[in-house]
DNA sequence: GTAGTTAGACAGTTT
DNA sequence: GTCTAACTAC
């Protein structure tokens, strides 16, 4: 049977010049909403069926494991099945895959973990102050980022040290007795952290002619996606593997390039025509995805940059509605006026629902007022990132145990639990037993069994250490026989997880229900596995030990669903890659937007202003760029001015608007235990903090200022013969008022449809002169 | 020696 | 407003 060829027919003549590109390296610069994932994901069902190639002799790279999901699926209802065979994911997650396979030929046990950055941290620590650092003078981030960024850029410590010579200064003299001893940690531990997941690959390859020829041959066509955030371990990667066939296309963005400081090189795309020589390249413009003004907005602003490889986005799209700017007074103000909007598109605009929403701001910390605003009005929402789900500390705990119980050589995760529950196990017998492991070379977790036998050690301590080390062995020898939820749910219980947690209250309670949501994703995971992997490439692990990488890899926003009906939130970096139809930017302040630290040096502001353009163009019609003139950072009242990125937006495009709290001309209320309604008053109040610890005080909670009909020029005052302005209805006279606050009615009659009844909070009623 | 409490520093983005 | 280090009570 002959099967149908891809369909070519709905692609632009440059998304079809990218498509069709058969041999040679390529470079896609693709804008903003040009349709880069389409054409990665037509090239390859084109390449499978059209060209007859293997799907086992494609590679294909992305940075989230969501965009690898997304193709992966794409690419399969495309060919009408899955791509048996192709390998596709992440850097990292490829990486890892790897090392399980020839991790063994740099001396480590395929059972390794996978230390994230607060893993590291705690290694770079013990490491530190074993050389006796001060650590007070000595930021131990600081160091922890700078052995990350020696890494990203392929240094080893030997070449560290020999590069440098004499010309360390003290901080580099540090960082050279440091480095060495870091790697020799992880090693210890059996552990890789996550720059080693690309860099050892690369190591492993450089040494071993005939690993690398193996992988050449195989891997006839890689494409990478997001090109421009590669570093230059990732690019290296990457390089080593395209060099037998040279068919090498690199698709991504110079203007989207924001991972700079987490070692991204912009110089990977600017540069890639002349490192792969002969590179074609192909420009995508056209943006499918925002209003004329939108990208007007986007165009004007990134033009305010210099290192860039230069390209025009336009679309076919009318210019639609103006980008509305919003000023206010605080930060509570902003999210308050958000939420109004918000409110107003759920009602009046009806093909918008919440899922059409996104709020992005610069710091995570911003989205507290949001959640707090939301949530006593009832909006749904969900955030991503802040602190993320992998990263709790009771799901950290949970994971430790799972992570000593795969490979018993991980100290970080033992030192993390010995004494979690509370076993009696302090800071003297810990320090006792670290020192007796590191002079006779043996884990931790070994030395714990025969801990009676260590000097220093008291009975009882060395008692609770043997039973510690008794209890992980007993999982370990289970483990490869027992399904990971399973072996959870046992863990879990025989802890007595739960009855701990519950007794540190409703925080306890929700720390719980993570554990509980963990356990569940783990009952789970068989399902993943199947679907997700190429099983016979893992041959030899456990469950366990899958489950522990996939956790290890996973991120916040790969939990993000586009389809739940919520308002989503997020930082403007995880917005990268999405769209919706509405899009508030927040926090548009200078200092916070662009931060102050990032002024520094150009390279950095130019990043600022590319991370504005990744936020402006995740916007498909209506655009809202709020500030707050006063907001709390790190606990101190700031007084802002407005973001200067703003300057770089040309006025016409824009629609201001003011929203001040100044005045406070509607009543507040303060609500009761038991739900009456205490302080109607009809005059300005002083909302300062003082005033509203006192409230707080009197009714011990819940007080709620009626939904703020803030002062505003062009706000009707609401009172029968009042002529007033709908948005849909037109003009018309109010004919009546009811309730108050959140609650509060109009009616009006409209010249064009006669009597209407509304809430004052969604109609957005403006004055009618 | 260990567990619970409090003062102090600290919030930039993430695989 | 949250996490860590130092302090104090047992």
């Amino acid at each position: 049977m002959k099967r149908r060829n891809i369909n070519l027919d709905e692609l632009n003549t440059s998304q079809l010049e990218a498509v069709s590109h058969f041999e040679g390296p390529i470079l896609v610069l693709a804008g903003a909403g040009s349709g880069k994932t389409r054409v990665l994901t037509t090239r390859i069902a084109h390449l499978i069926r059209d060209r007859g190639i293997s799907p086992q002799s494609i590679l294909a790279v992305t940075f989230t494991n969501k965009a690898a999901k997304e193709m992966r699926g794409r690419v399969h209802s495309l060919l009408g099945g899955a791509p048996d065979g192709m390998w596709m994911g992440t850097f990292h997650g490829l990486g890892a895959r790897f090392l399980r396979q020839h991790g063994t030929m740099l001396g480590w046990d395929a059972r390794f973990s996978i230390f994230n950055a607060e893993d590291s941290t705690r290694v770079v620590k013990t490491v530190s102050n074993s050389i006796g650092l001060d650590t007070a003078r000595w930021s131990i981030k600081v160091i922890a980022h700078k052995l990350s960024d020696l890494k990203s850029r392929l240094v080893s410590p030997q070449q560290y040290l020999e590069e440098n010579g004499d010309n360390f200064d003290i901080f580099e003299k540090k960082i050279g007795e440091i480095f060495p001893k870091y790697q020799a940690a992880l090693k210890e531990q059996n552990a890789f952290d996550f720059d080693d997941l690309l860099v050892k690959p690369v190591e492993i390859l450089e040494s071993n002619e005939k690993l690398l020829q193996v992988y050449q041959d195989r891997f006839k066509f890689l494409l990478v996606d997001e090109f421009q955030d590669t570093n230059h371990a990732q690019f290296q990667f990457l390089r080593l593997l395209a060099q037998g066939h040279r068919n090498l296309m690199v698709v991504g963005d110079d203007d989207q390039s924001i991972y700079g400081w987490r070692g991204a090189d912009v110089k990977n795309i600017l540069e890639f025509e002349q490192t792969l020589g002969g590179a074609k390249l192909v420009r995508l413009e056209q943006n499918y995805r925002s209003s004329g003004a939108i990208l007007a907005a986007a165009n004007a602003v990134i033009k305010g940059n210099r290192q860039r490889k230069g390209k025009t986005l336009y679309t076919d799209k009318p210019q639609g509605e103006s980008i509305t700017l919003v000023a206010t007074d605080g930060e509570k103000e902003e999210a308050r006026w958000i939420a109004d909007r918000i409110e107003s598109a759920l009602v009046g605009e009806h093909s918008v629902t919440a899922s059409d929403i996104a709020i992005l701001y610069r710091t995570n910390a911003q989205s507290r007022v949001f959640e707090q605003v939301f949530g006593r009005r009832g909006l749904p929402f969900q955030i991503i990132s802040g602190i993320r789900f992998y990263e709790r500390r009771e799901i950290r705990d949970v994971l430790a145990y799972l992570r000593l119980i795969s490979n018993p050589m991980d100290g970080v995760a033992f030192e993390r639990v010995v004494n979690y529950p509370r076993r009696g196990i302090g800071k003297k017998t810990l320090e006792n037993l670290r020192t007796w492991s590191l002079e006779n070379g043996t884990s931790l977790l070994e030395s714990s069994v025969q801990a009676e036998g260590i000097s220093g050690i008291r009975a009882r301590g060395a008692a609770s250490l043997a039973e510690f080390a008794r209890f992980i062995q007993k999982y370990s020898s289970i483990a490869h026989s027992t399904h990971v939820g399973e072996l959870l749910s046992l863990l879990v219980e025989e802890l007595k997880f739960f009855r701990d947690l519950e007794r540190e209250g409703i925080e306890g309670e929700d720390r719980a229900n993570n554990v509980r949501e963990l356990i569940a994703g783990a009952h789970d995971f068989r399902v993943e596995l199947i679907s997700e992997l190429d099983v016979n490439l893992e041959d030899g692990f456990s469950e366990l030990d899958l489950f522990l990488q996939e956790v290890a890899l996973m991120t916040d926003l790969d939990k993000y669903d586009a389809s739940v009906e919520r308002i989503t939130l997020m930082s403007l970096h995880s917005a990268k890659g999405l769209e919706f139809p509405f899009v508030f930017i927040s926090g548009l302040e200078e200092g916070l937007f662009p931060l102050y630290r990032a002024q520094e040096s150009e390279a950095e502001s130019e990043e600022e202003r590319r991370l504005f353009y990744v936020g402006i163009t995740r916007a498909q019609a209506r655009l809202f760029l709020t500030y707050a003139r006063s907001r709390r950072r790190a606990g101190e009242m700031v007084y802002g001015s407005q973001s200067s990125f703003l300057r770089g937006i040309p006025e016409f495009l824009l629609k201001r608007e003011g929203y001040s709290a100044v005045t406070f001309n509607s009543e507040y209320r303060v609500r009761l235990d038991d739900g009456s309604i205490e302080g109607v008053r009809e005059k300005s109040i002083d909302i300062s903090r003082k005033n509203i610890a006192k409230y707080a005080k009197n009714t011990d909670q819940d007080y709620d200022f009626s939904e703020d009909q803030e002062f505003n020029q062009d706000l009707p005052r609401l009172a029968k013969g009042e002529r007033v302005l709908h948005d849909e209805f037109g003009s018309g006279v109010i004919h009546s008022v009811s309730g108050f606050g959140r609650d509060l009615k109009v009616e009006v009659i409209f010249e064009t449809i006669g009597v209407k009844k509304l809430l004052a909070r969604y109609a957005r009623l403006k004055k009618d002169y």
